[in-house]
DNA sequence: CGTAGCTTTGAGCGGCGTCAAGAGCTGTGG
DNA sequence: CCACAGCTCTTGACGCCGCTCAAAGCTACG
């Protein structure tokens, strides 16, 4: 891996420089000096809020590791969550960011604002790369907005976690676990945990899921399938040549 | 405005400049490169498509005039609309672009893709209003989401026309016509034909929308009132100081 | 052993989709 | 000038998916 100044050990980084580099940014000369400018503040539990938007904030964050969600919460105190965030994923470029869901390791990192536009003039890549990372964020809002509007809860929240299992396992977790609550998903596909937990016992019976209590893929197949899941939007050529995705006169 | 080269005729990017000035481009400098690369290209009629997803594309563009959506075909053939665009807006950066409803002046512009990079080099403000820009569109996703999984068809329905309404009034156009039919409305807001019409005859009941037959917004207080339309997404303080909107401790 | 959060199950209901039919408006061609 | 086609808007009837309310089991943790 790249060098790293301390307080990184080795690989604390490395979901990190995967998501640059998928992005475009693959020079050492380029990807150094973001690095320097990273700090690690600390672990975060479950529920606990980070990266609250405010003016006031002269930084950046970060995930390196464990599992976080953006979301905002309602008048009547329901939660929409827009999308779950991975080791590597941006959590705030200005905007509505909150936590969750990680009681092991989600840790942070700094940097200065001005930083940001300084490092952007000096390192245009590096710039192109972060518009592309918001790209890909608005791409897949555009995808939660189609299902949600046009499927089934069942097809719908088959998308949903298909999505989560291809960007885990983009950065290396390839056990099938999706460590979320049947209320976040809930939350996250827009129904209600009632209908979320018979949606997902059908998905059992059909074999798409196992019968554990936790979610857990037991068949990556059987889910796209119910999904129609065509993950292009996520811009993993990588990760999706294990998808078996048709590419007919694929559009993009 | 800003001198122009040729083929622009006076006012005719007016709209693109008073958005990138939104954007935080606002030294002469730095926006004259930018639109000597802008070639007009055009004129649509409602329905034709442009700004196809192509890789073979060279170019990226610009509405100039007219009203245009972005959306995405289904399989059964329906359509998602994920947002309408306006005068300024830019269209495709990578992505599914296609056009309609506009028959009197959808004009495109022209630049070279490494051109974008260069500039980008050269003036990293530029750079860094481009990537607002696709924040601000991330952000119309997200506050379309919230609407979607949350909202009654009546309150989703009052929020997507304040939204037109406050982005038209961003370029100038008062008048309060939203230049949509009802289908246009419905494949934005994930309803069917049938039941929007009814949502549309309840907002004329309740005063507003007017009787004609066009979708014209009577009273702009009660559609916000109805669609708790609170437009800090839309980044547009301008405009939006008309709006009244009740700023407490608001998170962002 | 009590409390809190997550999951599960049942009953009832209502918002919105679907199907179907008709009316008004516009453009086109004979 | 009329006829026709196509699109948009409108209205009615009916049914289902997913929400709400309510209650109980299960697991983790102090």
């Amino acid at each position: 891996m790249v060098g790293l100044p301390e307080p990184f050990g080795a690989g604390v980084a490395d979901a990190l420089v995967a998501k640059l580099k998928s992005l475009g940014v693959d020079a050492r000369e380029e990807l150094e000096p973001l690095l320097r400018l990273i700090k690690v503040k600390g672990r975060m539990r479950r529920g606990e809020e980070f990266a609250r938007v405010d003016a006031s904030r002269k930084y950046c964050t970060i995930l390196l590791a464990g599992v976080a969600c953006w979301y905002k919460r309602i008048e009547d105190g329901r939660r929409q969550i827009f999308t779950f965030q991975y080791a590597g994923d941006f959590c705030d470029f200005h905007r509505y960011v909150l936590p969750e869901l990680d009681d092991s390791v989600a840790v942070l990192a700094l940097t200065d604002d001005c930083l940001v536009e300084r490092i952007i003039a000096q390192y245009p890549k590096i710039g192109l790369a972060l518009w592309r990372a918001t790209m890909l964020e608005a791409s897949i809002f555009r995808e939660r907005l189609l299902n949600i509007n046009h499927r089934t809860a069942l097809e719908r929240v088959a998308h949903l976690l298909c999505e989560q299992l291809a960007r885990r396992e983009a950065i290396g977790i390839n056990n099938g676990i999706i460590p979320l609550t049947q209320v976040d998903i809930a939350d996250a596909a827009g129904l209600s945990p009632v209908h979320m937990n018979r949606t997902i016992q059908e998905l059992r019976k059909l074999g798409a899921l196992s019968k554990n209590s936790i979610v857990e893929v037991a068949s990556r197949e059987r889910l796209a399938e119910l999904a129609q899941f065509d993950g292009r939007y996520l811009n993993m050529p990588e990760v999706l040549s294990n998808w078996e995705i048709s590419i007919e006169d694929s559009i993009e």
